[in-house]
RNA sequence: GGUGUCAUAGCUCAGUUGGUAGAGCAAAGGACUGAAAAUCCUUGUGUCCCUGGUUCGAUUCCCGGUGACACCA
C-alpha cells in the first residue's frame, strides 16, 4: 500500500496509523529524507513517530553517495520482497518521491547509470557554451531522443547525450516503456487537502524548521553545498543568504524588473523563499500525480 | 497649514512624444526513464485613482478632488 501526496500534506501521520493497522513497517519514498545528514529541512519522522513504527530509508544513506532512482528500485524491492518473505501480509509505503514511487512501481528501463565525470564534463560545456552546441550533438548521435525529449532542458539533454556517450547507442534504443512485472499487487493512495490548507501548512511548517535550528543544520552541511542532495528547496536559500552574510554576493544589479529572486539579504526574505518554492514543490507533485489512474485519492 | 513627488495587473514597477499598455515576482496549468525537494515548458483586459476640461480621440496634457510619501512650518 503506497501513501503518496503532495509535501506537508500529512504523510508521516497517515502512515504510521495505516502501518500500525496492519503491523508493518513504513517504507519510506523520499528522495531527501534518506540522507542521514538532513533532519530538520527535509521533515523526518521525529524519535517518536521512529519509535512507534520501523521505518525503512531514513537517515539511511549519506549525501556524499549519490542516490538515485535507479538504486531506489533496486534496494526498495530487495527489502520488500525480504518483507514479504519474512511474512507480512501487507506493507506500507509513503513518500512524496513520485520519480521512486515509479521505479519501485513500474521499473526503469535499462539504462546505464550516471558517469559522474562525464556529466560533470557535459555540465560545464551546458554552462559554458550554452544548451545549442549540445542539442546538435545530441541530434547527430540520436536523432529519435532529438525529437522525443524536452529539448529546452538542459539536464535532460546532458543525460541523453552522457549515456549515448558512454554506451556508443543512442539513448532512445534502451527506451521500452514497458512495466516490469512485480509479484505483489499494490495500491496506491493519494492524501489531498484544499490548496490553501496545504499551502497553509507548508507555510507554517517552514517558520516550524527556522524555530528548531534549520540555519545551524544548514551551516554544518556547507561543505557539501554543490552535491546533489544539497539542491534542495530549504537549504539552498539559507546557503544564498549565509553567502550575501559574508559578503560574497551584492544587491548591486537588481531592479524589480530584473529576472530571478535577486540577493537573499535577510533571513525573512530566505524564509519566504524556501515557503514559496515549497509551495513551487507541492504543486509539481500534484501534476507529475495528476495523469495516474491508479492513484486513489483521499482528502483529509 | 504650505510646497513637492507619486497614484498603471494580486505585489514591485516600466511605458504610452495623445491612438486604451508590458516586464519581473506571485498565481494557475503542464512535462518528466538513474540529479526528481532536481530540471524544463506554457498562460498577462487591467474602471492605467475620481470628476471636469482641451481634443476626432485622454491612461498620457490642463483644472479640481481624494489618497500615499517627502520636505518646510
Amino acid at each position: 500500500m503506497i501513501i503518496l501526496g503532495p509535501t506537508a500534506v500529512g504523510k508521516t501521520d497517515y502512515s504510521i496509523e495505516i502501518a500500525l493497522r496492519y503491523g508493518s513497517p513504513v517504507i519510506s519514498c523520499d528522495s531527501r529524507q534518506i540522507y542521514k545528514e538532513m533532519t530538520i529541512g527535509t521533515a523526518v519522522p521525529d524519535a517518536s513517530q521512529l519509535s512507534a513504527v520501523k521505518h525503512y530509508f531514513i537517515h539511511s544513506h549519506t549525501v556524499t553517495e549519490l542516490y538515485t532512482a535507479g538504486k531506489y528500485e533496486v534496494e526498495a524491492l530487495s527489502l520488500i520482497n525480504r518483507l514479504f518473505d519474512e511474512g507480512h501480509e501487507v506493507l506500507v509505503m509513503a513518500g512524496g518521491s513520485g520519480f521512486y514511487i515509479d521505479a519501485l512501481v513500474n521499473g526503469l528501463d535499462d539504462f546505464p547509470s550516471a558517469d559522474l565525470q562525464l556529466r560533470s564534463e557535459l555540465t560545464s560545456r551546458l554552462e559554458n557554451e550554452g544548451v545549442e552546441s549540445l542539442r546538435l550533438e545530441l541530434k547527430a548521435l540520436d536523432p529519435e531522443s532529438y525529437e522525443t525529449i524536452d529539448i529546452a532542458n538542459g539536464q535532460r539533454v546532458v543525460r541523453a547525450l552522457e549515456v549515448c556517450l558512454m554506451t556508443g547507442r543512442p539513448f532512445s534504443s534502451f527506451k521500452t516503456s514497458s512495466r516490469k512485472a512485480r509479484d505483489f499487487e499494490i495500491e496506491k493512495i493519494g492524501l489531498a487537502r484544499p490548496r490553501d490548507v496545504l499551502y497553509d501548512r507548508i507555510n507554517r511548517r517552514v517558520l516550524q524548521m527556522i524555530d528548531d535550528g534549520l540555519v545551524d543544520e544548514v551551516r554544518s552541511l556547507v561543505k557539501y553545498r554543490d552535491l546533489a542532495a544539497l539542491k534542495t528547496v530549504g537549504y539552498k536559500e539559507i546557503f544564498d543568504w549565509l553567502d550575501y552574510e559574508a559578503g560574497l554576493v551584492s544587491a548591486e544589479g537588481f531592479g524589480p524588473t530584473t529576472p530571478g529572486d535577486g540577493p537573499v539579504t535577510s533571513l525573512d526574505r530566505a524564509v519566504e523563499l524556501i515557503q514559496r518554492n515549497t509551495r513551487h514543490y507541492a504543486k509539481r507533485q500534484l501534476s507529475y500525480w495528476g495523469r495516474d489512474k491508479d492513484i486513489r485519492w483521499l482528502e483529509l
